[in-house]
DNA sequence: CATTATAGTGAACGAACGGTCACATGTCAA
DNA sequence: TTGACATGTGACCGTTCGTTCACTATAATG
């Protein structure tokens, strides 16, 4: 059968340290998690130490490909309203998607702690989603949808609101539809303020 | 002499939380970071868990003195410009005063595992800078310093960013430099979308 | 069929943990 | 001087931690 143990492992771990810390956690718990012992855990990882490298690897390589190469970037909106469609489905996705959850809590315990998370902290928290956006920015100015200015800022002013409140998600779920409102809100406020419309001309 | 030794394992353990987290620190430590051994620090507190929720006690005290009372609002800038100032000022002081920061560090780790934490958390985070500055900014736009809108709105939009940079002073110090410089410029960004200069008018 | 590799187990290990307690100090009031 | 109280200590406790290991069951391989 060969089910992929240590990847369930890897999963359980990931649940297990988002919510209570890798301090918190132990092997047992871990085992315990997909009806093993503890001994059992160690045939598939040396120590609980290279469980949690291993995880940061996984983390890593997902961020990568996930938000890193170019073919995920975000299709280009073709009216400044169509910002904040993009923004409410992605906000939606990266709610709802449990292991992006629990990889941003994890990472938010662990930052203090771990070199290699507090650098993928900061790309998660703010410069991931900065130059993402700065680039739908440069491209929207270019098609006359969004006022001229310096993309990089307006991403970072327009994304850290929105980042400010997934994770309040993270810490406070049952405030999810408070704060998806809120995310629709500020982003009509921020494309009546920055927003324009294609002057027509062909 | 009674130098005070329950307030003093009060700050060893805030430092430690810090740092490593509640399950990550132990008694020991606490104990001896005031140059004493584990069982002394059982004369000032029956149990690990005491210190914390004492800790938690003092952390929400401090806040509601430090943020919570009216007195302590800030001054109502005279101009836009006086904003930028105001808010360079206020990120100063937040990110210098180490037991300011610590709090933040201890309320990121454990706001998943302590209820207490995750409210205070949400306050420091989020709502209680948009509060203060909303306070701000609708007596600026009455006094015709900025444009009329959702004063509640502005100060999200205002506050989340620079809060953003804030938070990642605490996880990177190393970056406090490139981050006041990126609040200032964030800061001029908005006044200049949303300042107005006095008519003159007596 | 015998063999080998893989995955899981229960018992046991030393170390570290939070916590207790009898005892040694020092201070100060009666 | 005495007694009471607060503070600090070292030895000790039971529990839990991460980790090891001899052993079993299973499945694939020659």
């Amino acid at each position: 059968m060969a089910k992929d143990t240590k990847g369930r492992i890897l999963e359980a771990a990931l649940e297990l340290f988002s919510e209570k810390g890798y301090e918190g956690t132990n092997i047992r718990e871990i085992a315990a998690a997909l009806g093993l012992v503890k001994s059992s855990v160690y045939r598939h990882f040396e120590s609980k130490e290279e469980i949690w490298n291993t995880l940061l690897d996984e983390m890593i390589a997902y961020y990568g490909q996930r938000f890193g190469s170019a073919d995920h970037l975000p299709p280009v909106p073709d009216t400044p309203e169509g910002l904040t469609e993009l923004t409410m489905r992605m906000a939606d996705i990266t709610i709802r998607d449990e292991k992006i959850v629990r990889i941003r809590k994890v990472l938010t315990i662990e930052q203090f702690r771990d070199g290699r998370a507090r650098e993928l902290a900061t790309r998660h928290f703010l410069t991931g989603l900065t130059d993402m956006f700065a680039r739908t920015f440069e491209a929207m100015m270019d098609k006359g949808l969004l006022v001229r200015g310096d993309p990089e800022m307006l991403a970072f002013a327009y994304t850290a609101p929105v980042s400010a409140l997934i994770r309040l998600c993270d810490r406070e779920p049952d405030k999810t539809q408070w704060a998806m409102e809120r995310i629709e809100a500020f982003s009509r406020h921020f494309t009546e303020t920055y927003g324009m419309h294609e002057t027509g001309r062909v």
